[in-house]
DNA sequence: GACTATAGTGAACTATGATTCCGCTTGTCA
DNA sequence: TGACAAGCGGAATCATAGTTCACTATAGTC
C-alpha cells in the first residue's frame, strides 16, 4: 500500500514519512530540472538520499510522480492568477505579467515542460482538475483586460494555454536564434487590441 | 557497414536495396504516425515487409531513421515555401497559405511533431543544414509580406519556427478545447500589421 | 522499555525494445 | 551460368531502467 492510498484513508501520517514525502518531491524536482523527465527514479532516491523504495512507497510510479508535480505547478499557476486578480492596475498589463512569470517557471521545470510538450498528453489529462481551475482564472484575466478593450477579442484561455505550450517547447531545444524571452514579448504584444 | 555509409563512398546500390531504403522510409512514416515515436523497430520492419536486420543495414540506429525522416519533411516545407515565392498574390496570404500547409503536414507526421515538441532537440539538431534552408525561405517570404505593410514588421523567421512549435505540440495532446485549427488562424492573424 | 504498526532499504527481478551477428539469398557481371 | 559481393532475415543478445519484496529500522503508544 503506497503512501497516499493512505493518505485517502485519513490515518496521519509518521512524521518521517511526511518528512520524506517532501524531500522526494523536492529531489525530483531538482533531478528532473538537471536530466529532464527521463532521468531515472535511481538518482531520485539518491538526491533526496532515501532508498528507491521509499520513493515508491510514496508514488506507486514514476508517472504519479511527474503527474504529483505537474498538478503542484498548475495550482502554482492558479495562485498566481489569483493574486493578479485581486492586484489592480491596468488589466492587460496584469496579464501579461502572470504570463511571464509563468513562463520564467516553467523554464526552470522539466516536468511542466513535458506535460505540456505533445509528449506528456497522458500526465496532462491527468491533472484535469487543476488544469481547469487555471483555465477559469485565466478565463477572467482575459475578460477583464477585454472589457477594458486592451486585449483582442477573440482571444481565449485555450489560446493562451496553446501559446504557453509552445513558448515552452521551444525552451527545451535550443536552436540557433531561438530566444524564447523576446518570442514571449512579442506573442504579448500579438495579443493587444489593435 | 550501413548502406547510408556506402551511398558516401559512391558505389551504386543494388536494385532491391534502393527498393527496401524507399520501402523502409514510407513504413516507417506509417509506423510513427499510429503509434507516435516509439513505435518499435520490429514494427516498422514487419509494415515494410522485411528484417529488422534490414532496417539496420540502411539505417543504423532508430534516431538516424528519426533524423532522415525530419530531414525530407524540411525539405518538404522548403520545397513549399519556394513554390509560394514564385507564386503571385497578396504576399501575407500567400505566406499564411504556406503556414497552413505545413500544420496539416506536421498533423499528419509524428517524427516531425517530436522534432519540433521540445523534446526532440537533438534530432532537431541534425536537421540544421535543412532547417537553416527552410530558415532563409521563411526570412524571404514575411520579407515580402512586411514590404507590402501586410505583416508586423518585427516578426523573425525563429518566431514562425517557434510559433509553428506550438502549434506542433498542442496537436499531439487533444486537452478539452484544444482546437488547433482555430487556433492556427487566430495566430495568423496576430501576424498581420495593425 | 517493550510492542507493533508503519516506514525504509536496496539487491534482485523483470519487461521492454534496441541492436547484433551469422548463415542464407539474390542481384550483378563476366 | 557460375562466382561472389552485396543484401537480407530474424532469433539471440544486451542494455536500460522501472518495479518488487523480504528483511530491517523506527515512530508512536501504553
Amino acid at each position: 500500500m503506497t503512501i497516499s492510498t493512505q493518505i485517502e484513508t485519513g490515518r496521519p501520517l509518521r512524521a518521517d514519512a511526511r518528512r520524506n514525502h517532501e524531500r522526494i518531491l523536492e529531489a525530483a524536482r531538482e533531478v528532473f530540472a538537471d536530466c529532464g523527465v527521463d532521468a531515472q527514479m535511481d538518482d531520485i532516491a539518491r538526491r533526496a538520499c532515501v532508498g528507491v523504495g521509499t520513493v515508491y512507497r510514496h508514488f506507486p510510479t514514476k508517472e504519479a510522480l511527474l503527474v504529483e508535480l505537474v498538478r503542484q505547478k498548475f495550482r502554482v499557476f492558479a495562485a498566481g492568477a489569483r493574486t493578479a486578480l485581486e492586484r489592480d492596475g491596468e488589466p492587460f498589463e496584469v496579464f501579461a505579467d502572470v504570463l511571464r512569470r509563468n513562463a520564467d517557471v516553467c523554464a526552470r521545470d522539466a516536468a511542466i515542460q513535458h506535460a505540456l510538450s505533445g509528449v506528456g498528453e497522458h500526465i496532462w489529462a491527468q491533472a484535469q482538475a487543476e488544469y481547469e481551475q487555471l483555465n477559469a482564472l485565466t478565463t477572467e484575466l482575459i475578460a477583464r483586460a477585454q472589457r477594458a478593450g486592451a486585449m483582442r477579442p477573440d482571444v481565449l484561455a485555450t489560446d493562451i494555454a496553446m501559446l504557453m505550450c509552445g513558448v515552452s517547447s521551444t525552451m527545451t531545444h535550443n536552436a540557433p536564434g531561438f530566444d524564447w524571452h523576446r518570442h514571449l514579448e512579442l506573442v504579448i504584444d500579438m495579443l493587444r487590441a489593435r
